[in-house]
DNA sequence: CAGTATTTTACGGAAAACCATAATCCGTAA
DNA sequence: TTACGGATTATGGTTTTCCGTAAAATACTG
């Protein structure tokens, strides 16, 4: 069973259900933080220490106050932590339910469980922390495991992305266009873009582009 | 002080922290609910019992599950609940920091108090179970408290609200025109769809249609 | 190196969306 | 009834997006 756990959650109310947890399983050894750049500190701290931490539990949304920070979300947290400290395991325990961003955690950072909160969460987090602190299982609430079996059969590049942003973000395909010749982004005609776009609409089932928009934002791609 | 107490939050872990409150506030006659439907029976029974619950604490947003439920979420609970049972105090406690939906919900359901779940939010339940429930004054929470004040100057009606929904839904100005004939909603011209859809662009800044999607997106009116 | 495949770019016509103006309908009040 | 204002509808022209075809550039292969 782990030794030393770090948590990095922002709403308090949610930190008392998770601390539970702990305690009954009794570990006892563990931090929590309410902002990404403190955990991330912390776990840094504890390597030069020699006393590294063996589990991460993160969120993944971070809501914003008055604090300047450097790691907006968990995401990153989770990406720099694996880059880091790579042998640490990872939870991430979050509400987001969407199968791609789901699966880019495991895919991408490596984590070793996605519990989602909700109505048995904590039940779920306790399962998640007993199969992976023996053995290199993976975890993933029975909700969403349709996630990682997803295969994505059309890969989404940078530039996919960053049209879908710069549309949702009110750009027309022509101002894209200039902007994407003026940062030196590779593929920049008009028919390079227009191409994308109808592949996109394509994978995404969509009937038009605000459609597309409309169902990566829910996807929670852009 | 409150006496009789119906809290409605699906997530496990959240239900924690609210108890909490009310244990330290020393309100012992407390239910919790994790469906919208099951609050809302509790609520009628005790009325009919002649023991009405005094205050209501209610999520927003609720997870579904294999259960087949009527009423999906928070805002629909508050709304009957308000029509049910006037009198009753009423707090919603959520992440969602949309001024539009806020604001509406101190408009329409007249809520008493709004809780920003977040770093303090516990405090913040407190403090806003101890305002309202010895006066008729409105709770909210400080980061969101600018919501209330927010006057829109363009009122959207129905129609808007339809049009832009059909628009996130892929479909096109011409088949919305011909939705609106066959089922007789009013404006249905391509000119007066045009010009909503111009004012609306302008009322939201928005530079096009997929912008303006994106916009109310974000704003959770659609 | 030649030959083939893949990607990027170019072009043009069709469709959809955008925008300004003018005509029509409709309820209200003089 | 008539005049008026507001909302809806009609019309036409411009811009943007859409979509197919084809040329050019690049990469890959024997």
């Amino acid at each position: 069973m782990f030794k030393k756990v770090i948590i990095a959650e922002d709403l308090d109310a949610m930190n008392l259900g998770i601390q539970q947890v702990l305690k009954d399983l009794e570990i006892v050894d563990f931090q929590h933080s309410k902002y990404c750049d403190d955990a991330f500190l912390k776990i840094r701290v504890a390597i030069l220490q020699n006393e590294p931490y063996d589990l991460l539990i993160s969120d993944l949304s971070f809501k914003t106050d008055h604090r300047e920070v450097k790691i907006t979300s968990g995401d990153e947290l989770i990406q720099k932590v694996r880059q880091l400290q790579p042998a640490i395991k990872i939870i991430a325990y979050s509400v987001e339910d969407k199968n791609y961003r789901i699966k880019s955690l495991f895919d991408v950072a490596e984590i070793d469980g996605f519990v989602l909160k909700g109505l048995n969460s904590i039940e779920e987090l306790k399962k998640a922390i007993h199969l992976i602190s023996n053995s290199d299982q993976k975890f993933i609430s029975p909700e969403v495991a349709s996630a990682v079996q997803e295969k994505n059969n059309y890969e989404m590049d940078d530039v996919d992305i960053k049209i879908l942003k710069y549309l949702s973000a009110g750009t027309s395909q022509d101002e894209i266009i200039e902007i994407f010749k003026s940062t030196d982004i590779k593929p920049n005609s008009k028919s390079a873009i227009e191409k994308r776009l109808s592949k996109l609409k394509d994978f995404f089932k969509a009937n038009n582009t605000v459609h597309l928009v409309s169902i990566t934002k829910d996807m929670g791609i852009i």
